[in-house]
RNA sequence: GGGCGAGUGGCGGAAUGGCAGACGCGCUGGCUUCAGGUGCCAGUGAGGGCAACCUCGUGGGGGUUCAAGUCCCCCCUCGCCCA
């Protein structure tokens, strides 16, 4: 409300907001933001981009939350949004927009509480976070934003899933292909059914299951987390080190289920090659290649003895040269040869601390059953902790160790896996930590192989004798060194080091058909079913015989049906409890007639009633984005060869489809390996030209918050708290201030819409941009926006009298100074946008103005010139006020599409610069000089200069360091 | 424990190996048609000096270099990822 003394004209948060509002109409109804495609529905205009290269901007896709949005979300939004428009600006035919992942817990877990259906609090949330968008003046298509929870939205992903059932991965051509192209090769003999019989000889039955079991997507029973509390499974990713679920902290137990998996790990190679050609960060490709976690090694064949014949017993190892130094074997305790090597007695002489912790009076299977239980409760994440206990039991059976035909027990223990590697280890307690704790508790032998240095030895406290003779160790060598006590009847290691070694064992092995070097992953297939409704219904039906059916493309989509309890349930109230997911409930849908046209008429099937997971949604939005409307394809492929691909910042011809994504680091891993994943294969399929689907990832930082606790420890109102001198205090009370993010929990969220109402949305935006660099994380400080504010009201000041509202410009020539200040600006701004600085830039800006609000106050008009130039450099930081004053200086059109300036060469160089005259390094004077003398002429110059010839007079001088332009360093001796 | 990244005024942050602290906040002083948070101008790293200037200064210690916030080694602290 402008008081009486405040002129009528001023820039204030009620002139912010009514040019904001004008503008976010005009662009909406004028379709200033619409990206053509090239054809299709979407094309209108698309003349208008001709010859423009594409550019394809992408915020990584935000979640509805109820609370909306605080100021911390925008941050990577505007950020793209800065970048979009500048280059748009610079001749850019640029899709950026904006969809919601919207399937997921918290509306699920409101729709338990209330009965409310989720798909009301979302779409309430939806459109709640479509108003917060558009009043930051996001230049997005309003075309393009679907949420995954629209029909027809997971129409399509329902129709890739199909996609991904009806693939195999054709290990000779290194691709996904058709289904049918696998059965054709079954069929013809060209590809060996692979238990040896020919595909005639199989039943229909039969010849399903063979076929299942190379399917890219395929039911499979594996030890899942299962969260009874949620009532579902969850990934191993979504449980905590602790064996909690990462959601809602509630206990997870591992239990086998029948799950949908993805094989993600067929593409393990791809996935790490191709992270070669994309323009991530070292730190971003470096967790992706970890997580992914390849490892060279060997495969070696332990076997044990009898009853009833002779089992052999894989073991993967990255160490096979310390094989003379494995003194047992472990199996993951659901190992699945466990149960058959387990002997109904104890043999003789078995130490009783092997088995007392879980019952000196059983036998082996019930010690047995007992450990897999007490297992069983923990995560694999829990099990893999190094400072964790380390526990076991002793099977009772022994393996012979192949290089030297050694009796070693079994034993089963937490802390090997089944999914990594064979699920079986042998244990070298010398060198190997985990074995080594292993071995402690277990008062197993510890054989020294390798020989540790001399400086290993001195920091463990130990004696030269030790380098051989391991019973005094503390702790496992993991070095390199010279082997040692490795000699066998056939084989001998010593004296080689590691890396020869582990050559010449393996060969040894492959000669004796006792191993064979190997790699194995980290990575495990994608566990992709969840038993919740809110999420998308799979395109799977089962008849009779258990084998999941593909639903046909032509009754996509399977639609969610209506229900009225959302709460999990668990069939039964004990360890064996299963999960019954919800939509079990709904008998109508689960229950379906129909004719899959395979020739078998209509039948009656059963649903599938799990859902995909969250982030089936989020692997192809950006693809649905480039044709949002199309009812016959996910995406044209026209659409979807124009809009990917192109040129990367190196000139190099792009291999991914989106050539900017932004987000935060937290999706580093899984987000972005499972949307690989997922183009991958439609990019073996031939659905997309691109073999990736990001090309240039950038992670921007958080903005965080100071929090405030009372002295009981509770969280108070952030907004309330006063700093003063001595602290900060709420309602007169000291408080404890910490920094933490912002949200709802910490009581310390500032809401966009509070920094609208009291300086408009152009200052927020500009606030966010100037407040630090953006991949940096930084502190929100409501204090801090008025100087931006304040750039923007004295911008405004410079070029529309506040008490008029009458232009004040003139059209004469800025005079000389402040042209080549403009002209600098102008190239270090566009330099700094098209490098995401958008910090810098603003800074450069602030300095025009300053220089702009000088000549105003001398001359009382501001050049037309200058005003023009900053409102077109404005345009990408602070887009309304930009508009509205390139309209009042008489432009009909919005600027969106108008070109950026570009600064003239000549005003970017001095004729006169000064220079540093530094003497042994320091600086001693400052010398002006005619711009552009060679350093031998700067040297002259300088040295002839009254104030450093006294400087040098009488010293020798050893040498002089010009550079040009710059600095004269004289080094005197 | 391993890997990656970061540490610069009271605060947010600038600095192709070349004059540290741009720009903004805050603070101090002043101006105004002003009671008042968002008007305007100037000053503002620390210490010293009336001054021009001088000394010190980028987490700590060493090194490379004519020259180091920047490169190398060790250490400390914080953050993230992995174990």
């Amino acid at each position: 409300m402008p008081t009486s003394d405040r002129p009528p004209f001023r820039y204030t948060a009620a002139l912010a907001s009514e040019i904001e509002h004008k503008w976010q109409h005009r662009w909406e109804t004028e379709h200033t933001f619409w990206a053509p495609n090239p054809v299709g529905p979407l094309s209108e205009h698309f003349d208008r981009m001709a010859g423009k290269p594409k550019l394809f901007v992408l915020d990584m896709f935000p979640y509805p939350s109820g609370s909306g949005l605080h100021v911390g979300h925008p941050l990577g939004f505007i950020g793209t949004d800065v970048f979009a428009r500048y280059q748009r600006m610079n001749g850019r035919n640029v899709l950026h927009a904006m969809g919601y992942d919207a399937f997921g817990l918290p509306a699920e877990q409101y729709a338990v509480q209330t009965g409310q259906h989720p798909r009301v609090t979302t779409e309430a949330n939806i459109a709640n976070m479509r108003r917060q968008m558009r009043a930051l003046g996001l230049a997005h298509d309003p075309r393009r934003g679907p949420s995954t929870t629209d029909v027809d939205y997971y129409r399509w992903t329902q129709w890739i899933f199909l996609q991904i059932f009806n693939s195999w991965y054709d290990e000779r051509v290194d691709r996904a292909r058709p289904i049918a192209e696998l059965e054709a090769e079954l069929a013809s003999g060209t590809r060996p059914v692979p238990d040896g019989r020919s595909w005639e000889e199989l039943e229909p039955v039969e010849r399903r299951v063979v076929v299942d079991d190379h399917r890219l997507a395929y039911i499979a029973e594996a030890p899942v987390n299962w969260c009874p509390a949620l009532g579902t499974v969850l990934a191993n990713e979504e449980v905590t080190a602790d064996g909690r679920s990462e959601r809602g902290n509630h206990p997870v137990f591992r239990r086998p289920l029948r799950q949908w998996m993805m094989r993600i790990t067929a593409y393990n190679e791809r996935l790490l090659a191709d992270l070669d050609g994309l323009d991530w960060t070292d730190s971003i490709k470096l967790m992706q290649r970890n997580w992914i976690g390849r490892s060279r090694g060997a495969e070696v064949v332990f076997t044990v003895d009898g009853p009833p014949e002779v089992t052999e017993i894989r073991v993967f190892t990255t160490r096979p040269d310390t094989l003379f130094g494995a003194t047992y074997m472990v199996l993951a305790p659901e190992h699945p040869l466990v149960a058959e090597i387990t002997p109904s007695e104890w043999p003789d002489g078995t130490p009783n601390e092997w088995i007392a912790p879980w019952g000196t009076e059983s036998s082996p299977v019930d010690a047995v059953h007992r450990y897999r239980e007490f297992a069983a409760s923990k995560s694999d994440l829990e099990r893999q902790l190094d400072d964790r206990e380390k526990t076991g039991v002793f099977t009772g059976a022994f393996a012979r160790n192949p290089v030297n035909g050694e009796q070693v027990p079994v034993f089963i223990a937490d802390y090997v896996l089944t999914g990594y590697g064979t699920g079986a280890i042998m244990a070298v307690p010398a060198h190997d930590q985990r074995d080594f704790e292993f071995a402690t508790e277990f008062e197993l032998p510890i054989r020294a192989v390798v020989q540790p240095s001399a400086e290993w030895l001195e920091e463990q406290g130990l004696d030269a004798g030790a380098a051989t003779d391991a019973s005094a160790w503390t702790a496992a060598y993991t070095g390199d060194g010279p082997l040692v006590n490795s000699a066998g009847a056939d084989a001998s290691l010593d004296g080689l080091t590691v890396a020869d070694a582990i050559t010449g064992i393996t060969g040894w092995l492959e000669e004796q058909g006792l191993g064979f070097a190997t790699v194995t992953y980290k990575l495990r297939d994608w566990l992709f079913s969840r038993q919740r409704y809110w999420g998308e219904p799979f395109p799977i039906v089962y008849d009779e015989d258990g084998a999941p059916r593909a639903v046909p493309e032509s009754m996509l989509p399977v639609e969610l049906p209506e229900i009225t309890d959302y709460t999990p349930r668990i069939l039964a109230d004990d360890d064996d409890s299963v999960p019954e997911p919800p939509l079990g409930r709904a008998s109508d849908w689960a229950t379906v007639e129909l004719d899959l046209g395979d020739g078998r008429g209509v039948r009656r099937y059963t649903r599938e009633l799990n859902t995909m997971p969250q982030w089936a949604g989020s692997c192809w939005y950006y693809l649905r984005y480039l044709d949002p409307t199309n009812q016959d394809a996910f995406v044209d492929p026209e659409v979807e060869r124009y809009w990917s691909g192109g040129t990367r910042g190196n000139g190099e011809p792009s291999i991914g489809c989106v050539d900017l994504y932004v987000g935060g680091v937290e999706h580093a891993v899984l987000h972005l390996l499972y949307a690989r994943f997922w183009h991958k294969v439609l990019y073996d399929l031939g659905h997309v030209s691109t073999p990736e689907p990001f090309q240039r990832l950038y992670n921007q930082g958080y903005i965080q918050a100071y929090a405030y606790t009372d002295a009981r420890g509770v969280y108070v109102d952030a907004s309330a708290v006063e700093a003063r001198d001595d602290g900060w205090f709420f309602e007169g009370e000291p408080v404890d201030r910490q920094y933490g993010k912002m949200g709802k929990s910490l009581k310390n969220s500032v809401a966009p819409d509070e920094i609208y109402d009291d300086y408009g949305a152009d200052t927020l935006r500009l606030y966010e941009m100037f407040m630090g660099p953006l991949d940096a994380s930084r502190p929100w400080s409501t204090a801090d926006i008025v100087g931006v504010h304040r750039f923007l009201q004295r911008f405004w000041r410079n070029s529309v009298d506040e008490e008029t509202g009458e232009l004040r410009v003139t059209t004469e020539t800025p005079d000389p100074e402040t042209r080549k200040l403009l002209h600098r600006t102008i190239d270090a701004v566009g330099r700094d946008l098209a490098a995401l600085q958008n910090n810098t830039a603003i800074a450069r800006l602030f300095e025009l103005n300053n220089r702009l609000t000088t000549v105003v106050q001398e001359q009382g008009e501001a050049p037309e010139e200058v005003v023009q130039a900053m409102a077109l450099m404005l345009a990408p930081l602070a887009p309304h006020l930009a508009e509205e004053l390139w309209e009042r200086l008489g432009h009909g059109e919005s600027l969106a599409f108008e070109a950026f300036p570009v600064a003239e060469p000549a005003l970017l160089v001095d004729d006169e610069v000064q220079l540093a005259v530094q003497i042994n390094g320091k600086v001693r004077a400052r010398v002006d000089l005619a711009a552009g003398l060679d350093a031998a002429a700067t040297e002259a110059a300088v040295r002839a200069d009254a104030a450093v010839a006294p400087l040098i007079e009488g010293a020798t001088v050893r040498k002089v360091v010009v550079v040009p332009g710059r600095l004269v360093n004289f080094v005197l001796g």
